[in-house]
DNA sequence: ATTCATGTAACTCCATATGTTGCATGATAT
DNA sequence: ATATCATGCAACATATGGAGTTACATGAAT
């Protein structure tokens, strides 16, 4: 997986399990974002947590939506999987003692707080219901598909 | 320095050299910003060839600023040095064969798209010379400064 | 009991940013 | 002229963090 790609993943990861009626495991997941169980489980422990999906473990096991799709927004998952850093500009230091800084601080701080407020807000109006809609629109102007074939090449 | 700071720690340097009415050696800027010299002329070098800042070498030589301060934005500055990613939450892949990704990167395209217009054109609404002025505000707020006393300890 | 699957810690691997060294180039001072 | 000062730049070293991997424990289904 590429760097700083864990909301993408994620929500790559999700819509493929809301595309299967039973739970998908690791293993599978790992195949399809071509990377290895252990990244997996990783990512989606704190969605787990935060009640978004379900693990089960032993034969049958694996990952399950634990929310209809609709009533899950990028804001969630955004925030489900720890609220990382948006931006890849930022300080040199927080609580700066030269006078410069504290003005190039605040000037940035500005603008990146404002630019972040309308971002989040824009992820919130995003569901992932939305997203699967999309998706599928997507393949039927595509190509036909027979039930039970693979929808992920990567 | 920090992590991606390139943009804050340009800004730094610019607002301390307008301070100065000669010349300052990438060695003066390095002890202000903690740094190593190459460091600095590394990320002046692009601000040099679009015309914002002079380098000259020998006696006497150092940096200059090659304009006003009230000519330059913080999104020229961003744009001189290269317009670095702004977001650290990006694609897992530019041109996926899958189709659920290519509909959750239309998805995260879309807002970040979005936020990126709004920060670059907030960007482009502050000055340097507007940063200075709030550098002098602050500093006047603080404590009286003597002339010729140093204003970073950064 | 065996097999399957997750949970987690600890480690390696790798890409990138930063820091450093060395030397060439050119300008100024004496 | 020559010594000194400063940038220009390439090449190398180091540090950091994310991603990948291994190993083993836990628990559920057959």
């Amino acid at each position: 997986m590429n760097r700083d790609s864990r909301l993408s993943g994620v929500l790559h990861v999700l819509l493929h399990m809301a595309d299967q009626n039973s739970p998908v495991t690791s293993e599978a997941l790992a195949r399809m974002m071509r990377t290895n169980p252990v990244v997996i489980r990783r990512i989606m422990s704190g969605l787990r947590d935060q009640g978004y999906v379900r693990s089960e473990k032993g034969h049958g096991g694996g990952w399950t939506l634990a929310r209809d799709l609709a009533d899950i927004t990028l804001r969630d998952i955004y925030d489900g999987i720890g609220s990382p850093a948006l931006f890849a500009i930022g300080h040199r230091s927080e609580a700066p003692g030269c006078v410069v800084e504290q003005a190039v601080n605040a000037a940035l701080d500005g603008s990146l707080r404002e630019a972040q407020t309308l971002l989040l807000a824009s992820f919130e109006t995003v569901t992932l219901a939305a997203l699967s809609a999309d998706f599928r629109e997507r393949l039927a102007r595509r190509a036909p598909i027979q039930p039970g074939e693979p929808t992920c090449v990567d």
